[in-house]
DNA sequence: CTGTTAGCGCGTTCAC
DNA sequence: GTGAACGCGCTAACAG
């Protein structure tokens, strides 16, 4: 691959000139000008990032953190986030913290040693990834839905608890009072939050949470699909449910149909996350959307805002999702 | 962020001494190894990756492009060529060609200037993509599902013809006389191959492909469901319809529900890619499914052993799917 | 066993 | 309007 320097001797001008030229760093002749270009065409010259970097010290990368990214909600949020730093020139590089601590530990390092310029953090707040966090002064740090305990970095809310209060409430406002709640593994606090938003509208509607009526499986369709069968063969069955996931819902939604269980005749859905998919189920799934898109945008900006060297204080941001009614949810029978 | 030079200071030792320790390359006295090791724990002192591609000429990073990420198609692939690459010591930089050929082009000359190792390529095929591939001698190139034309890289195809003939076959078997296809924009290959297949197999069975029995939609779900919106309206209904993706099979099954039009029972549904919702759909979806993992898997290889510098001469590997039966077939009523 | 030194490719003073 | 030269942080050859 070409070199600046052969460039310079091939034009008959020194480095520093054709580093000019491809900067517009300062004036050039127009003579002089053309006749590096034409060279820099003719080699097909292509200026080193690394070098660059090393030299300015930053790199026009950020890295993106998330549990799983073949999961639809953060594949969604990873493609926004693609999209925004893009657009202000940064890369991404994608690291799946997926097969637990150690993994994330080590693609922290790494992180660190390419020099990102930024991460953004999406935590799944597992339990063995306490103490894995960066020193403070390392790199800026946006996290995403989660604000990992003593990690001291701008956060962005999605306001988990409330979507889960609001879908809840959703159901109450149909009618419906017997309602159980269908979410991930209890350590997460994904799972945490949103179950904690169902019962906060349930307790303010007066309603009985009997114990059974709250089921954690994975965070997956088959997860979803086990929770339902546990929750049909129960004595005393939901007319409603809270599925605090789509990708459970989906599962959910199976388990239903193959148990002769009509959504939302004899049972109402509401899902959370608004992944594609939920558009197209049969009922369409009544969810809450996050602002996927906000999200994604505003922990770019933010992001850069840091790289840049502000120093105001640590932003916490909560944006609001939306309850997005569709066929999946009716009064009850 | 701490330097070589300042830990060798410290450390009472030379730079070379604090470089041999940190790469093990060559023999160093427990003495200095202890003592070196320890200032660089106090200091916290990372090596420069960047620094270190400067010199080795290596960034051990690898760009996947890919039409769109959060099409849980890609998402899947991705998050395989993530696994592997990850461990064998290289990151993935992701690239979202979506938004067309300028972008396309942006992101190849970034790469480029980033210095990565190697690229793995999944080219849509559309037709603005002409003549934005690389030069053939700038980094080593796999070419995923689709080769470009005139770029001669190695390429791993998923056998999608074949995948799509016998999909179409299975609906024959069954029974099924008058089937239809559902598949994406004609001018994109994928679509094309799948297409084909699906020809391939009515010839061969000498079955007849009436004018409109072949209907092109958008590769999304809501393309499936105007497909299907279509095909229902139409005096001659399919007994059985081959869908090109599963994400348009979502669509279509959707508005077979809502046309009250029951499958398997009265249309047979085949879908393509095996995505992971098709598990969970009603009925779950039968499909061809791509050996996405192994497709990630040789992908990643491959690039590594031609980065490496392996010369043998280009490859074209041709890894087959294969039928997953589900619940969307039966025979004809 | 350890230190000195010359670049890797580029941006940036400083001098002309 | 242009060029020479230093240094970013690191590795590797060469000395000792």
């Amino acid at each position: 691959m070409a070199t600046m320097k052969q460039v310079a001797e091939r034009a008959g001008v020194s480095i520093s000139t054709v580093s000019h030229v491809i900067n517009n760093t300062r004036v050039v002749s127009d003579d002089v000008r053309q006749r590096v270009q034409g060279v820099i065409d003719e080699m097909r010259y292509i200026p080193s990032a690394v070098a660059r970097s090393l030299k300015n010290d930053k790199t026009n990368t950020i890295g993106v953190l998330v549990p799983n990214s073949s999961n639809p909600y953060f594949a969604e949020l990873i493609r926004w986030l693609e999209d925004a730093a893009f657009q202000r020139g940064y890369n991404i590089i994608l690291c799946n913290a997926h097969g637990g601590g150690k993994k994330q530990t080590a693609y922290l390092r790494l992180l660190m040693e390419k020099r990102i310029d930024g991460l953004v953090l999406v935590a799944s707040g597992a339990d063995d990834e306490q103490g894995l966090m960066p020193g403070r002064d390392a790199v800026p740090i946006v996290q995403l839905e989660r604000a990992l305990p003593g990690l001291d970095a701008d956060v962005i809310l999605a306001g988990q608890e409330e979507g889960a209060r609001d879908a809840t409430r959703h159901l109450i406002a149909l009618g419906h009072r017997v309602i159980a709640c269908v979410s991930g593994p209890e350590d997460l606090p994904r799972s945490r939050e949103r179950v904690g938003g169902f019962l906060r509208a349930m307790e303010e509607a007066g309603l009985d949470v009997a114990p059974g009526d709250i089921v954690h499986e994975e965070f997956t369709s088959a997860g979803g699909h086990a929770a339902f069968s546990r929750l049909l063969a129960r004595d005393r069955r939901p007319s409603a449910v809270f599925v605090a996931s789509d990708l459970m819902a989906l599962g959910g939604l199976c388990a239903a149909g193959r148990a002769g269980v009509r959504i939302p005749d004899q049972i109402s859905v509401v899902g959370y996350d608004d992944i594609g998919a939920s558009c197209y189920t049969s009922p369409p799934l009544t969810t809450i959307a996050p602002p996927k898109y906000d999200m994604a945008r505003l922990a770019i900006e933010q992001l850069i805002e840091r790289i840049k060297g502000t120093q105001a204080p640590l932003r916490n941001t909560a944006l609001a999702g939306h309850l997005v009614l569709r066929a999946s949810t009716a009064p009850p029978a």
